[in-house]
DNA sequence: CTAACTTTGTGAAGTATTTCACAAGCCACC
DNA sequence: GGTGGCTTGTGAAATACTTCACAAAGTTAG
């Protein structure tokens, strides 16, 4: 199967998200010029990026919106649970944690981690904050998959390392700091300090043509 | 001047990040190998990047660190301060405002809003929760071209058009939903739920070859 | 059943971005 | 002051991604 592109499987989350509200709306159908203009980009990449998967429409009706939708969490991966582990009992992991879509998709947290004293033992929203000293042992033991990796920055790196030789598959890294992982391993990193500055080079230099997100 | 791309001025803010470090350890010179290797790029790409704005290197030597700091500073806008507002008093917006980076890159924080009874008035940082009532005219007294849009969801859209309103040209936004902006305004989008999937995505599909950030 | 209309799926064309590859320039050493 | 070894800057090639445009297929109305 042919390479997908990350933009495509962006987009394919996009979707999705507004094919559930479609879909709880009661919406039967919905064509890609509707899902296009919901979603920000053209009819024209959304029948390519769903092409690249199969053929969900009808020609001269559209997609059937439930039935689609239940496409997408399948190519998506989410018609299973993930267990996550939170690495920084900060705010940062906070917000995700909060975060209700985080749940409806799947994704459990199943630990916080953090190497302050001050936060170990303590409670972390539901959960209670355990050692950084157990990580490793705690995702071997847990198999879970997926990291977040919500610590200031310097020691980034080292956890990294800890993770991937504990079996983490995954990571969401929000330290600003360049990471490296192994080929096996899939890396996302949100790099806040780098949004900002995109913003204010826009703003310096002028540029016509904005209003992507 | 050709249009610079989106992703050649992240890399310049990553650039920007290690020639820091570099500086600070007081070293001279750093070839487009050495910033490459740091920041996980290509030689090629480095040059191709800092080509769009000048000849800052030496053939034979390579850049002069600290002069190239200065540099990229100035082409990513960083040299003067940015006031910045901050709408929704939760986790997000707190985590931003504790970043030290934020300040250090000279994004100040005039403001922060919520619409919360229970926040309103409360002490935030170093700040106080303003209502959001206000928000439209106390960026327009400000001037602060810069807002970070840190509020759950759904009058997120709404939210950005008084923004828009107020003045403001460059928006980031944690909102996890499609918003639009005229083209006068810059919007970055960062949306956890993407990443996350796009997380699960790879992991379900498998693919060889990841590791990049 | 036919005609008019809608919308998909997809090669082909067009853009954008990255990588290649090498001439030209600079340094250091003899 | 010439030679050898590095490293930049940059067209050209390669790759990746998006948009176009249209045949094919389905729908609706009469």
């Amino acid at each position: 199967m042919k390479r997908i592109a990350d933009s495509t499987v962006r987009r394919l989350s996009t979707y999705l998200r507004y094919l559930e509200d479609l879909d709880t709306k009661g919406q039967q159908t919905a064509s890609s010029d509707e899902l296009a203009h919901l979603c920000g980009t053209t009819s024209a990449q959304v029948r390519k990026d769903l092409s690249f998967f199969g053929s969900f429409g009808k020609r001269g009706l559209g997609y059937p919106v439930h039935e689609l939708t239940a496409h997408l969490r399948e190519i998506l991966g989410l018609e299973r649970e993930w267990k996550v582990v939170i690495v920084g009992a900060g705010k940062i992991g906070a917000a995700l944690a909060n975060y209700r879509g985080f749940r409806q998709r799947g994704f459990r947290i199943v630990g916080v981690y953090d190497n302050d004293p001050n936060k170990i033992g303590k409670p972390w929203g539901e959960a209670i904050v355990h050692d950084m000293a157990d990580l490793a042992s705690d995702i071997r033991r847990e198999e879970a998959p997926i990291a977040v990796l919500a610590i200031p920055s310097d020691d980034a790196q080292i956890v990294v390392n800890e993770l991937v030789g504990a079996g983490v598959r995954a990571i969401l890294s929000f330290a600003p700091a360049q990471i490296t992982v192994p080929p096996h391993v899939s890396l996302k990193s949100v790099n806040m300090a780098i949004e900002l500055e995109g913003l204010s080079f826009a703003l310096t230099n002028a540029l016509p043509s904005q209003g992507v997100a």
